[in-house]
DNA sequence: CGCCAAAATGAATTGCGTTCAGCTTATGCC
DNA sequence: GGCATAAGCTGAACGCAATTCATTTTGGCG
C-alpha cells in the first residue's frame, strides 16, 4: 500500500479530530473513550496512535483548532469596530458568545489547558499568546487615540481582562441563562476603563 | 471490635488527608496512585474507601482543607488592615503568598475543583462563597467610608478580582521568581481602583 | 500478475481504581 | 481466663480503558 497522499491524510486527520471533539464535547475527557471514539470515525483505536501520540495529544489537537476558530472570530470582530471601549467590547462579546454556544468545550479547554508540563511551548500556549495579541493591539490603538492611560501596565490589564472574561464566563457555562452576553460585556469593559474610585 | 471514637476516627482521616495531600502535590490527581497514598498513611488500600467514597472525593477532601486555610489567612490578613486599598492588598497578598508557598496544590485546585459535576452544592463552593464574603465584606466597607463608587457592581467586581489574581498568579505557579507577591497584589488593587482611562 | 511497503486492524498487555470475602482485634459477658 | 461478637482492616481479584504490536489487508508498480 503506498504512502498517503498529503490531502488525504489531512482528510483523515479531520475525520478523527471531528470525532474526538463529538465525544470529549459530549462525556468530558475521561469519560470519553479512545473506543468509541475511533468507532464514530469508523477506525480501529490502534489507527488513533498513528495521528496522535496518545488520547491528550488528541484533546489537545481538538482544543487547539477550537481555540484557532475562536481567535479568528475574535480578530474579525475587533477590527469591524473603531475605537478602543468599543473593539475591547467586540473582543468579549466574541468571548462570551463562544462560551455560550460551546460550553461544553470551553469546559474542557479551561479544565484541561493550562497546567500539565505540555502546556508551555505546546500549540496551544502559542495560541494564547496570539489571543493576548489581539488585546495588545486594542490597547496601543487605545493609547495612541488618546483613551487608554500611558501607564497603563499591559501585561497587568490583560490578565484582569482575561481573568474577568473567564471568571464571568463561568456563568455561561454554568447554563445561566439570566445572564445576556452583550450586557455582560460592556458592563465588564466599563468597569475596567471606569475603576471602582467614585 | 468495638466502633471506633470520633476522635480516633478523626485522627485517622487527618492521616489519610495528609498522606493524600503529600502524594497529590507531588504527583498531581491522576499519577498519584490509591495504593502509594495507602502505603503512605500505612494503610490498606481497601480502608481507604471506609472514609472516602473514591479517589476523588479524596482530593476533594484535600483541596477543602487546603482552602480553608487559604481563607482564614485571608480574613485575619484583612481585618488586621484599615481602609479599602490596604484591605485589598492584604486579600491578594495573601492570595499569591499561597501560590508562592503551595504551587502544586494551587495547580490542583484550580485544575480541578470547578467544573466536573461535583462542584455545584460541594464543599468547595460553600467555601468559595465564603472566600468570596471576605471581599463583599472589604466593598461593603469601602462604599461606606466612600472609598468605592456606590454604584460598583458588586459580583463584577468579585470577578475582576478573583479573575485577575488567577491570571497573574500563574506567574507564581509557573515558577517566575521575577514577580514579587507584594508589588504584584499592590499593582493589581492600584489597577483595579483607577481604571485604565486617562 | 504477483510483490512489497505502508495502512489498518483488534486482540493481548498493562496499570490502576474499586470491591469484597475473609481475617483480626478489642471489648464485654459468663 | 475464655469466648462470642461486631466492627476494623486487609489485599488479592475484578473490570475497565489506554496503549501496543503481530498480523492482515490494501493498492500501486515493475
Amino acid at each position: 500500500m503506498p504512502r498517503l497522499t498529503d490531502q488525504s491524510r489531512r482528510l483523515r486527520e479531520d475525520q478523527l479530530l471531528a470525532a474526538a471533539r463529538r465525544s470529549f464535547a459530549d462525556h468530558g475527557f475521561e469519560a470519553a473513550s479512545i473506543a468509541g471514539i475511533a468507532r464514530g470515525a469508523g477506525v480501529s483505536d490502534g489507527l488513533l496512535y498513528r495521528y496522535f501520540a496518545d488520547k491528550r495529544a488528541l484533546l489537545l489537537a481538538v482544543l487547539a483548532r477550537f481555540f484557532e476558530e475562536l481567535i479568528d472570530r475574535a480578530g474579525a470582530a475587533v477590527v469591524a469596530e473603531a475605537g478602543f471601549a468599543a473593539q475591547l467590547r467586540a473582543l468579549t462579546l466574541t468571548h462570551f458568545q463562544t462560551m455560550v454556544d460551546h460550553p461544553a468545550l470551553c469546559r474542557l479547554f479551561l479544565r484541561q489547558t493550562r497546567d500539565a508540563g505540555d502546556y508551555l511551548g505546546s500549540p496551544i500556549h502559542d495560541l494564547t499568546r496570539r489571543y493576548a495579541g489581539v488585546l495588545t493591539g486594542i490597547v496601543a490603538a487605545g493609547r495612541a487615540g488618546g483613551d487608554v492611560r500611558a501607564d497603563l501596565d499591559d501585561r497587568l490589564f490583560r490578565d484582569l481582562v482575561f481573568g474577568g472574561m473567564e471568571h464571568i464566563g463561568w456563568r455561561f457555562l454554568d447554563g445561566d441563562t439570566r445572564h445576556d452576553p452583550r450586557e455582560a460585556a460592556a458592563r465588564l469593559v466599563a468597569q475596567l476603563v471606569e475603576g471602582c474610585a467614585p
